[in-house]
DNA sequence: GTAGCCCTTCAAGTCACTTGAAGTTCAAGA
DNA sequence: TCTTGAACTTCAAGTGACTTGAAGGGCTAC
């Protein structure tokens, strides 16, 4: 069986040889194994770990909440629908931030309009929406 | 002339009295004058600078970002377009996060779809969902 | 043998603060 | 005047999720 190294690892599932000890370190992946020169050597369950934990990632979900979707995969006993639960909690949050982010960007698009209206063109020392931004 | 200490600057500003001292420590507000004890003081100058501060924070930008802002409005020679080409730049990564996130928000949502749907409310060993995340 | 890459560990850096510990100063009430 | 208690002081360490750097060891190919 042939096993992989760090590097291998790493490409096969989209991430990075130091986020990979740094998984390991926190105990987010068990401690690999070792070849003769002290190198860590992986398999394909490890392939599937990682990826399944880097999908965790890029969906959002944060260290400790994909520490308890490793768990749910590891013991099948428990309900998928604790999965589903944990993925609706991080819906909500992920439309929270959207929420914020989208006020956001309406404030910025009238920042740059007021700019765009008060100060057009010229570099002038009276920045209308500077002053506005220091009033109490 | 009324000087302020720093809770009372940090209520005025909208902010708390560790950010002003860390703000101070990176520079961005200016080393503060004392009162005989070594508090503090503050005037009404620095209300403004630091409602401006916190006003740029609540729209996303950056320390450095904002370091260039302050600079802007402290030297007024400058253009008031500067601002608006920060602005306008800053917009442009407040749009990539939002689309970034709008992608998850369809991720998770299809996520807990396909939960519903396949494991449909029973506590089952079989998750297809689970499954999936872990494949190559 | 030697070049060059990949690997190892450990430590520190990133960002923007927050939290905690231990001590000092101030304003107000008894 | 004394005391209480809030607000202040400094310095250090913690947060999250890594990234970067230093200093060295091992593996493969030529």
């Amino acid at each position: 069986m042939p096993s992989l190294r760090i590097g291998a690892l790493a490409e096969r599932a989209g991430t990075n040889a130091p986020t990979i000890r740094y998984y390991e370190e926190i105990g987010l992946l068990r401690p690999a194994d070792r070849e003769v020169g002290g190198q860590r050597a992986y398999g394909e369950e490890d392939v599937k770990r990682l990826t399944f934990i880097r999908r965790c990632r890029d969906f959002g979900f944060s260290i400790e909440q994909v520490r308890s979707l490793v768990a749910l995969v590891e013991d099948r006993e428990r309900s998928c629908m604790e999965a589903r639960d944990l993925a609706q909690e991080h819906l909500a949050a992920v439309r929270a931030k959207l929420d914020e982010l989208k006020g956001l960007e309406r404030s910025v698009v009238s920042f740059i309009a007021s700019c765009d209206a008060s100060c057009a063109g010229g570099p002038g020392p009276d920045c209308a929406i500077l002053d506005d931004l220091t009033k109490p």
